[in-house]
DNA sequence: CTTGAATGTCTAGCGATGCTAGAATCGGTG
DNA sequence: CACCGATTCTAGCATCGCTAGACATTCAAG
């Protein structure tokens, strides 16, 4: 069946293709222009291509979501491995994420603020996602405080890193205090043994 | 000139209702289902009518905005001025920008998500927007703790309600723990003297 | 190598959307 | 009453997400 695994590989592959020009189409001139006309386009197939392998927008906006989530993860890891103390990983982490949503809005969108028919906060969430705040709880479990349970700390830490990254892009915040902002925010949440 | 004026008010009038039409509809259907042609029948005029009040469906937004955000700043203040003591009115505070957001999703989108064209830190911003978030900053300044600008702090707790709002309205926070999230964000944020 | 069926892809089109030009109607004024 | 300017409507454009049905391609059997 050395055929069928061809044809398997080259579909994989034709999706891995669709979903990163959406991606890039996004981060290039916002979620908006990525129309099915124009990605299909992009990947020099017609628009009922785009639906053979995916059951509409919604779901391509997910896999990007998905692929997003996941080097999100990685970056929040990678940040707070390099740094020593709880302290110093909990700054690195929040300066991390608020990076990482700087750098790729659009994707960013695709996980937080966007529709991508996914499911949050229940068991069958996809794993990226449990992974990414996963990533969260690791380095903020430490700081929670006494008594207070680390995976809610963790939700209300989110939170306002969430609404520093939205509001700021949103130009509600002025981006050049986004530092003090993250500092005072360290200050006062973590609670350092 | 009297024929002018009852011109004038009438269009006033009109104006309003447009306004109040579309938040309507956006509160009952989101902003999806609030397209110029439903708009137009609801108010018993055709489409162009209202490209002669605004230049499109974002200043339309926009003016929902605005109103909306008059209404949480008055919310706001009568929450604070009904509880003694700073911790309390922070408490209030808290709980009345989160009831706000949970009661009304669109007209929050259309302040806070949406883009109604409309200037925000900077001089230009709206009336209706400052005076908003002059009312966070009246309970909250005098939690800031020494040495903080309470500007910034102001800032940065409006951040974590924005996040805890829209997260949790998103499914990305179980609304159970709402409570407790709240609790420990002014625990952990606010100073008290 | 030919042929038939199955698989895959494309063309063309549907109902909506935001927005607008030009026709039609209305209303105040001489 | 009749006209003319202001107001409103009809009808249409380009574009959107999505899909049915025509067309092409590919594989297996004869």
């Amino acid at each position: 069946m050395s055929v069928q695994e061809r044809k398997q590989r080259e579909r994989a592959e034709r999706e891995r293709l669709i979903v990163a020009t959406a991606r890039e189409l996004a981060e290039q001139q916002g979620w908006d222009a990525v129309t099915t006309r124009r990605l299909a386009e992009r990947i020099e197939y017609s628009q009922p291509v785009l639906y053979s392998h995916f059951r509409g927008k919604r779901e391509i906006i997910g896999a990007v979501a998905l692929e997003g989530a996941a080097e999100l993860a990685v970056a929040l890891r990678a940040a707070t491995s390099a740094a020593d103390g709880p302290r110093a990983r909990v700054t690195a982490l929040a300066r991390a994420y608020l990076d990482f949503a700087e750098r790729n809005p659009a994707v960013y969108d695709a996980i937080f603020q966007l529709d991508g028919g996914l499911a949050f906060a229940h068991e069958d969430t996809p794993a990226p996602l449990k992974d990414a705040f996963a990533a969260l709880l690791e380095s903020l479990g430490e700081v929670a405080g006494d008594g207070v349970d680390t995976g809610l700390f963790t939700e209300l830490f989110w939170a306002s890193l969430h609404g520093l990254a939205t509001l700021t892009r949103a130009g509600r915040l002025p981006p050049p205090e986004t530092g003090r902002r993250v500092e005072l925010l360290v200050d006062r949440l973590a609670v350092l043994p």
